[in-house]
DNA sequence: ATATAATCGTTGCATTTGCAACGAAGTCAA
DNA sequence: TTGACTTCGTTGCAAATGCAACGATTATAT
């Protein structure tokens, strides 16, 4: 009977974060999947296209940290869905130039202001730790 | 041509949270998975059973946030592999005592260690900005 | 005591995932 | 131009996942 170190998993802080990743996550994604029928993958594409107009799979996956198999998948979906339309780029044709359709555009006017509300409502709650907590998540990010 | 509203995805706590949390699991899980072949959710259980002894797949579940279907196959292969027993609880026989091997006592002692350093080395880097991390965490997971 | 309900863990199944391999298209150097 | 190399997106495949359903056990109510 070795005596181990004494780990509490609560403290821990990679473990936090996938808890409460997967948490603030649910929220929403129980919103948007209940009433449209999307995934996270998905809603990940569409955001980034809504936001950019015309992207490439590259581009999504290196602005979204998506393997890039995932948001081809996902932008297929939307396609058989209806939602973006995938064409062969003009200048580089191995590239696929995907864009919201009619369609939509209809759903993204109504996903991104519940996303925005969700948003607006966790920082109102957070209140002052709101911005330490963003502070905290930016150098994360920023170091290796 | 509807005009959206300008949603920027960089700026959506879920979606930070998630890329965050990716980023740190996967640096540590980088680590355990080359050294040892030990997934995110077998070190998980792993832990659990290390600090708390014996344990059900139900505990697992409700301290560790892991569907009981995905805890109780991580237990399967960790049984497998010789780090953790099962047995029928003496005294409910519908739970499932688990318990680490030697083996898996052996694997702790190395494991827990490696973690312990990884977290500090995060508190080190982030400073001051750690605690604020912290408290923002700790107040996410008190909301609801 | 008996019937009914609740709990625990596993498993079947369809879907999703990650990774490697691939064809197609573009780049670069000689 | 030719040939070697790189990049882009898709797909095959094995593994992982989530969910519902199940058998086994225990708890509860009548």
């Amino acid at each position: 009977m070795t005596d181990l170190p004494d780990f509490d998993l609560d403290r821990f802080t990679p473990y936090r974060l996938a808890v409460v990743a997967q948490k603030t996550s649910e929220g929403l994604a129980r919103l948007y999947r209940a009433k449209f029928g999307i995934s996270i993958p998905e809603w990940r594409v569409l955001v980034h296209v809504a936001h950019s107009g015309n992207v490439s799979v590259r581009d999504i996956e290196a602005r979204v940290a998506m393997e890039k198999s995932k948001a081809s998948r996902a932008a297929s979906r939307l396609e058989a869905a209806g939602y973006i339309t995938k064409n062969a780029s003009k200048t580089d044709r191995r590239l696929v130039s995907i864009s919201l359709t009619a369609k939509g555009q209809v759903l993204m006017a109504e996903l991104l202001p519940m996303a925005q509300a969700y948003q607006n409502d966790l920082e109102a709650r957070l209140g002052a730790d709101f911005d330490a907590l963003e502070k905290g998540i930016d150098r994360l990010l920023d170091e290796t």
